[in-house]
DNA sequence: CTATTTGTTTATCC
DNA sequence: AGGATAAACAAATA
């Protein structure tokens, strides 16, 4: 579920507990989410520190804590991260991870359990995980540039343009709705090949990665709002959905299933196939 | 019981 | 080497 602008929002959900000391860590250390991480070693590490920054890239989500230790994470399609009053907090079937402060306790919980955390402790104070500091820039970052687009269009020729514009190497924080979303508004077809597309569907694209980026944070990172009825958004899901965009006269949007991922569209604005 | 889910990772083939 | 592709992961919901 979570994209970009979720991700945002869920990050900002655990902003009661800045500069607050955790008190006490409660694990399920059975879950799936710490992977290759050690529960156990989450626990003895952040027990007794202070929860300093949070950081957002893409889908990826980055807690600071004193001591050089460093939570990093990913919702995965059904994770969420919140803070919930610390009285008596008893944790639910899915909350596998709690952070525990005097008056808060911060929660990540995860049904589906595709979601994951980790922890890195260094020396260096204030220094990001190398890791962290290795992920290819966000669409909004300077270094997004046309060129980089283009350059990595050409790599991938054949894929769908939806396909595609999920990948995370290059768009961090692009999920199912929000590239939906683009090729509805750069108005190509979700099924086109990369190799099909023109220079211009390319400028276009770009643009609309950042517009639509910035949108989604804007709206949907602080309070989660609905987002206007002019995006594609409100009517993608809806069976009898109808395309927005005025010159379509509510022609009939439709769902395909594209590489696993289902995907919706207008085929009278997004016909070029 | 079946189909679906706003995400990534891994294996396999080319 | 690196791109293309499908399957796997797991649990709730309709």
């Amino acid at each position: 579920m979570p994209e970009l602008a979720e991700v945002e929002y869920y990050l900002r959900q655990w902003s009661p507990g800045l500069g607050k000391q955790v008190e006490e860590v409660l694990i399920h250390p059975k879950a799936r989410i710490y992977r290759n991480t050690s529960a156990v070693g989450i626990r003895k590490q952040l027990t007794g520190e202070t929860l300093l920054a949070g950081h957002r890239h893409g889908k990826q989500w980055l807690f600071e804590f004193s001591g050089g230790n460093w939570l990093g994470g990913h919702l995965g399609m059904t994770g969420k991260l919140h803070a919930k009053p610390a009285s008596d907090f008893q944790p639910g079937k899915h909350d596998h991870l709690v952070l525990q402060t005097a008056k808060r306790a911060l929660v990540f919980t995860d049904s589906r359990m595709f979601g994951k955390v980790s922890l890195d402790v260094l020396d260096e104070p204030g220094r990001f995980p190398d890791w962290w500091e290795e992920l290819p820039p966000e669409v909004l970052d300077s270094r997004f540039t046309p060129k980089r687009l283009a350059g990595f269009m050409k790599r991938h020729q054949k894929p769908p343009i939806k396909t595609l514009l999920l990948d995370q190497r290059m768009f961090p924080g692009i999920g199912n709705w929000m590239a939906d979303e683009i090729c509805w508004r750069v108005q190509i077809h979700p099924a086109t090949p990369v190799g099909n597309l023109s220079d211009d569907q390319l400028s276009e694209l770009w643009k609309q990665l950042r517009t639509l980026s910035r949108q989604a944070l804007r709206v949907i990172g602080t309070n989660w709002d609905t987002p206007p009825n002019s995006w594609l958004f409100n009517h993608r899901w809806k069976d009898g959905g109808n395309c927005p965009r005025k010159e379509c006269k509510k022609a009939g949007l439709v769902r395909i299933n594209l590489r696993g991922r289902t995907t919706a569209f207008c085929p009278s604005c997004q016909s070029s196939a």
